[in-house]
DNA sequence: GGCATATAAGTGTATATACAATAATAAATC
DNA sequence: GATTTATTATTGTATATACACTTATATGCC
């Protein structure tokens, strides 16, 4: 017969919950890029937005919202900030008085050239870190999220 | 002779940031286990700090943090939360008066029972979203990032 | 045209997180 | 044994995030 060992509900959950391993991976990462960029004063998440923003061109807080699958509120905030250092302006829509876009203003685009090479650094560091699969799977996983390029 | 095409390092940085897709990933998988639990009163990052005291028995909030790689300013305010909920209970260091250790209390442990279905239904969904390559890889860049089952 | 509904963005409130600084105590060194 | 150094945990301050609600405006339908 066959001994079973039991396992608790806290050991189940502790050692296999999906969200616990992500979000502390998540935690370590975030801290290599944020430790990279800090001396340019601007932080992984504000990065992101940027370069989201300069992509689009002219960009809606609700497109950004959309492609980083991240609450409209959130972006609102965010941007706020990253107006208050100067790095993106807001530009009103003629046809939607609601609505306004968003783009880099010099001041962003100078920072982004400047932060590219500590983002090279964070990059490695976590690049080596995942190894080559890991960082394939968390790619694919956010195109299954629903990331858009 | 061979065309090159040129990328802007916004598209750099917004396709390959490891961060940026990490933390969407994360945003998204948090998401779909906050939702399962929100009918328990519990989320998701306070579940893995229950489930990490409860395997420990008696817990340092240090060990707590050197275990899920968080800080310990900010395990220390998240138990705050617990504690307030009447989830955990501390306990006083009879060696050393600095420090305290943290266990479940019967509430707690109730709740932990009562999350496991919730827990599981997220649990589900997320194996579905990143594949089993992808749950995988989550788990090995998570032991390589130092964390303690 | 006028009303119902939908959409865009911001605000209120709460949690999660980190870094810097502090307070208290223990450990180590002289 | 007294002083320096290290450790444990908390508090101050700031950003990131989400959900619920609100405000303003646009769209659809009668």
């Amino acid at each position: 017969m066959k001994k079973k060992t039991e396992k608790t509900t806290a050991e189940t959950i502790a050692q296999g919950c999906i969200a616990g391993r992500m979000r502390l991976l998540n935690r370590v990462v975030t801290r290599t890029y944020d430790d990279a960029l800090r001396p340019l004063g601007i932080k992984t998440s504000q990065l992101n937005i940027l370069v989201v923003t300069a992509g689009l061109g002219l960009a809606r807080p609700a497109e950004i919202s959309s492609r980083l699958k991240m609450e409209i509120s959130t972006v609102s905030r965010n941007v706020d900030r990253m107006r208050a250092q100067g790095w993106v302006e807001v530009v009103e829509d003629e046809q939607d008085a609601r609505a306004h876009k968003l783009r880099l203003s010099g001041k962003g685009k100078r920072l982004l050239e400047k932060a590219k090479p500590a983002w090279d650094k964070a990059q490695a560091i976590v690049k080596e870190l995942l190894g080559r699969d890991g960082v394939q799977a968390i790619m694919s996983g956010a195109e299954s999220a629903g990331a858009t390029v």
